[in-house]
DNA sequence: ACTCATCATTTGTACATACAACTTCACAAT
DNA sequence: ATTGTGAAGTTGTATGTACAAATGATGAGT
């Protein structure tokens, strides 16, 4: 049966769950090549893009939990992708060689996502869809 | 930091998982005076409104896989909320009395988490954009 | 009647994420 | 110098969900 078809068709809760983990798996396929999941793909990314960064910013820009951000960068650490360099009372993240060397496979993951969940809606509505659901992330923060 | 401000903003896959999170988060409030997570809440809705019913059609309308199903309805069975009757190759979920008496609480919670989701935003965008959730979600099934 | 394919369901296991509690450090107030 | 306060990060534990494999029942083909 399809999400739209459903008995639950109208509910915020439904939508946002559905979409959600189908856009995961999406996401999941599409960075298999680098043998990471999303998360921790974007995560090596702005690392990769801002070495040296704090798990403090990490969580900010990728709206997880400080503790969900710690594992993910307790996996890329077991995986030689990245390094925790720890001074004071912060924590510093780098990119090994090996993740740096991971770069432009990450980006092209990145863009097969993108263009893979792009041919299935207008370029314009897909980005209104986006915003929107960005919006109302805020205001039920 | 909001969602709509961060370097991800305009990702799907980034705005998809944060609006499900955040939409979670003010679900499991919302049914809290039941005691029972926003997914075990619509299975039971769904079960008192058809008793009787299967776990392969509650898998349908909820969109939720079948394994998920049969754990959600197993934490129901605890909780002496419902009861499965196998009849041959189908089983049939059906309410037990408790189950019964907990309808009009369940109804309270669904229309406050509705009414909760529906103040941030106004009605025919809320209405347009979960219809094109449901849209997108079923051109990536 | 026997076997095989198929479907509905369940079980074992794994992943992504969060919350609450804890640690460690830094800095301010005294 | 001592103490308190708060921020950054980590750890233990729990939840929601799915996949793959196993179970059990049905029905078709022989």
């Amino acid at each position: 049966m399809k999400a739209t078809e459903s008995k639950y068709n109208q509910c915020l809760y439904f939508a946002a769950n559905t979409l959600a983990r189908k856009v995961e798996k999406l996401a999941l396929e599409s960075w298999k090549p680098v043998d990471l999941s999303p998360s921790h793909a974007y995560l090596l990314m702005m690392v990769l893009e801002e070495p040296g960064l704090q798990p403090c910013c990490l969580s900010d820009h990728l709206q997880l939990s400080p503790s969900t951000i710690t594992r993910l960068i307790e996996k890329l650490e077991e995986k030689k992708l990245v390094s925790r360099i720890i001074e004071g009372k912060m924590t510093l993240v780098y990119p090994t060689e090996k993740g740096i060397a991971l770069l432009q496979t990450l980006q092209k993951c990145a863009k097969d996502f993108h263009n893979n969940s792009c041919c299935l809606i207008e370029k314009e509505e897909r980005e209104a869809m986006v915003l929107n659901m960005c919006c109302l992330a805020d205001k039920l923060s």
